[in-house]
DNA sequence: TATTTTATTGCAACATTGTTGCATTTATTG
DNA sequence: CAATAAATGCAACAATGTTGCAATAAAATA
C-alpha cells in the first residue's frame, strides 16, 4: 500500500493517518460529516485544514453538490497539487443517497463552439448498483 | 415577456420581482454575493427565503462549484417544483471566473453498466467565448 | 371595492460552517 | 540528539444559514 502522505510531500501526523483511515474505510465519497463521526476525537479547525491540504496535495477531491455539503473522496496517484485529472463519473443514487466515483470505460467528450474546454466534470444520479439489486 | 412568478403560483412581491430583475441583468449565472451587489435594499433573511423558494419552484437552479459559493440561473420554462430539466452544460471560464448556461446541440449521453442514470449533469472549464475573442 | 384569508417579510435569536493569529507541541532534517 | 520546520489546539471572530413569531402585504372572496 502506499503511502499517501509521503508521496505528496506531508508530514505523516497520527491525525492525518487516521483521517485517511477513515476514507479508506469507505468505496463511495464521504461528507464532513461522515468523517467526523469515522474519528476517534478531532479538533474541528484541524480537520479543516487537514482537507483543505490534502485538496490542495491532491490527496482528495471535493464533489461539490446542489443543495447539499459536498463530498470527498480519495485521488487516484495522478493527481497532484497542479492538476486534477480525474476520468471517472461522480454519481449520486436517489435512493441511498451515496455518491460513488466510477470508472468508465469511455469518458464522454463534448465540443462547444467558440469555447475552449479543458476539463470536464461529470455528475451523474439515478439508482446505484447496489440498491438495484435489493430491488 | 412570461410572468414567472405567477406561472409558479409565487405571490408578486417587489421584492421578488426586484430579485428576478437581477437575474434579467445578467446572461450569465451569478452568486449569492452577486445578487445581493445589484439589490438596492434587501433583508439577508428575505433573500435566503426567496432563493429557496426560487429553487423548489424551479424559477432557478443553483450550479454547485468546487472550493467556491454556488452560482445560480434562471431555469428555462420546462423547469417545475417536481423536475429541473436542463440540456445545457455548465461553463467556468478559468480566466474571468464567470459561470455560463450553454445550450448544446445535441447533450451527451452515457451507459455505466450497473448504474441506472436518471439524470447528467456536465460541468466544463475552459476558456469561454468572450475570453477567446480578447486574446 | 371592502373584507377575509393566506402568504411574505423583518426582527431577534440561534446554529452551523469556515477562518485567522499565536503559542505550544510534534515531526522532520542533518 | 539538537536544530529547524511544520502541525496542532485554543481563542476569537466572520460568514452563512435557520427558526419562531408578530407585523405587514398580497390574494381570494364576497
Ligand atoms: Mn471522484
Ligand atoms: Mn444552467
Ligand atoms: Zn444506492
Ligand atoms: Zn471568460
Amino acid at each position: 500500500m502506499r503511502n499517501l502522505l509521503k508521496d505528496k510531500k506531508l508530514s505523516e501526523t497520527p491525525f492525518r493517518k487516521e483521517v485517511l483511515e477513515v476514507f479508506g474505510n469507505y468505496s463511495n465519497a464521504i461528507s464532513m460529516s461522515v468523517i467526523e463521526k469515522g474519528l476517534k476525537d478531532y479538533n474541528r479547525i484541524t480537520l479543516y485544514r487537514t482537507i483543505k491540504i490534502f485538496l490542495e496535495k491532491g490527496l482528495i477531491h471535493e464533489i461539490a453538490l446542489s443543495g447539499e455539503p459536498s463530498n470527498y473522496a480519495l485521488c487516484d496517484s495522478t493527481c497532484s497539487s497542479e492538476l486534477h485529472q480525474h476520468q471517472h463519473v461522480h454519481f449520486k443514487c436517489t435512493l441511498c443517497e451515496t455518491v460513488t466515483c466510477v470508472e468508465v470505460a469511455e469518458f464522454p467528450s463534448l465540443h462547444l463552439p467558440n469555447y475552449q474546454i479543458e476539463q470536464l466534470e461529470i455528475q451523474a444520479s439515478g439508482i446505484c448498483k447496489v440498491c438495484l439489486k435489493k430491488e
